[in-house]
DNA sequence: AGATTACTTTTGAAAGC
DNA sequence: GCTTTAAAAAGTAATCT
């Protein structure tokens, strides 16, 4: 008996922070190596990072994007990183700039089999989404955390949404417990 | 207050010609996909209860009209997936997917997933297979849908399999080609669908 | 008949159309 | 509403060998 939420593995993290300063990013897209750039397409310039692995999304007011990290600690690196670079490009960055994390994606595993119809009838067709013509998930959306859940007939789910790794922590046991007072979890 | 006047009655003019085009396309997908009159009235009452709660704004007429449409005949117990219904409408399948799933959601519809077999009836009989091999289909639907399988998995793909799988037992074969033509999805579906069902089964060969 | 690649769903921010 | 980014889940599909 794995306690599913042993099981919760952090997938992608969304962060937005900001340098403080106006970009040119004409200019950053000539002298960053790897940069992405084009206005016509999207207003922000693409820049990866391979360790940790991410993608930062830089946009002319200086704020920044960052996904792709599996960790806040990677986000935090990440960022680090691109701060640096754009240091280097004789660029002023403020000291510390303020990280918020806006969205945790995660993977979990209940560990058996679910029967997507009976959970659909159980937890109330008007509380959930399941169309399996469309996408084989049923999307469950909880109100506290409020996250999103999607289930899968692997008794795999993902959770998204949540803004802190706990969110999903608690996000499980709400699940799992749900799915026990119905008795569609054995 | 003349100018007010006049607008009202344009916008009303307006609102009841694109209700009565909205209805009028309901009529004709619904007469292309050979649906009985009451599936166009269940339809036309979803798309008024949409048209009533706003649900329309800032989608396309055409849109909430087909999406009313696939949702009247799945609420009808004869239902059209989403290929089907794209192909007699303008709006592509992905659009309609996710409208009807907003108006679905919006107007508590409450629909539940389609039972794989409602679609053996009508498949089978564009197969011209016998009343046997429906019934063999539906077993086979019946016994694995309640052992799990049929979790995640899109209606039309797991009938079609079971309709082929039926139609080998009953000594009337069909091709995975010509099954998966009338129910509009891939051999290679039918085959995945196909070993998990017999093998759920018990049958072999 | 595989294998690959790619698309479906959810989430969030950014700036602009 | 759209555009772009990344990521998981599992099903379906197109294409190539």
């Amino acid at each position: 008996m794995t306690d599913p939420k042993d099981t919760i593995n952090i997938e992608n993290v969304v962060a937005s922070t900001g340098i403080g300063q106006e970009l040119d990013l004409q200019s950053v897209a000539m002298d960053l190596e790897g940069a992405d750039y084009d206005p016509e397409q999207f207003p922000g310039l693409v820049y990866r990072t391979q360790n940790p692995k991410s993608a930062a999304l830089i946009f002319r007011s200086g704020k920044i994007v960052c996904t792709g990290a599996k960790s806040t600690d990677d986000v935090h690196e990440s960022l680090r990183i691109v701060f640096d670079k754009l240091r280097e490009l004789q660029i002023q960055v403020n000291e510390d700039p303020e990280i918020v994390v806006q969205n945790i994606v995660t993977s979990a595993d209940l560990g058996r089999n679910l029967n997507l119809n009976a959970i659909a009838i159980g937890l109330g067709l008007e509380n959930i989404e399941y169309e399996p013509e469309q996408f084989p998930g049923l999307v469950y959306r909880l109100d506290d955390p409020e996250v999103v859940a999607l289930l899968f007939g692997s008794g795999k789910l993902v959770i998204t949404g949540g803004k802190k790794p706990k969110d999903a922590e608690h996000a499980v046991d709400k699940i799992v417990s749900r799915l026990e007072d119905l008795g569609l979890l054995e | 207050r003349l100018r007010k006047w006049q607008e009202r009655i344009r916008t009303k003019d307006a609102g009841e010609r694109n209700l009565q085009f909205a209805l009028s396309e309901i009529d004709r997908m619904a007469s292309a996909l050979g649906v009985p009159r009451s599936v166009r009235e269940v339809a036309s009452v979803i798309y008024r209860r949409a048209l009533k709660e706003d649900l329309i704004r800032g989608r396309s007429i055409e849109g909430v009209a087909t999406s009313a449409l696939y949702a009247a005949c799945r609420k009808e117990g004869i239902p059209r997936s989403l290929e089907e219904i794209s192909e007699v409408s303008r709006v592509e399948r992905k659009e309609i997917g996710r409208t009807y799933r907003y108006i679905s959601q919006e107007l508590g519809l409450e629909m539940r997933p389609v039972d794989p077999k409602k679609y053996v009836p009508r498949f089978c009989s564009e197969l011209e297979l016998s009343e046997e091999v429906q019934t063999k289909a539906n077993e086979i639907i019946e016994k694995t849908a309640e052992e799990g399988l049929l979790s995640g998995k899109s209606p039309t793909g797991y009938a079609a399999a079971a309709i082929y799988a039926a139609s080998l037992l009953c000594n009337e074969k069909k091709t995975q080609r010509e099954v998966a033509d009338v129910a509009q999805v891939t051999e290679v579906t039918i085959r995945n669908r196909y070993q998990e069902q017999i093998e759920a089964m018990g049958i072999h060969g």
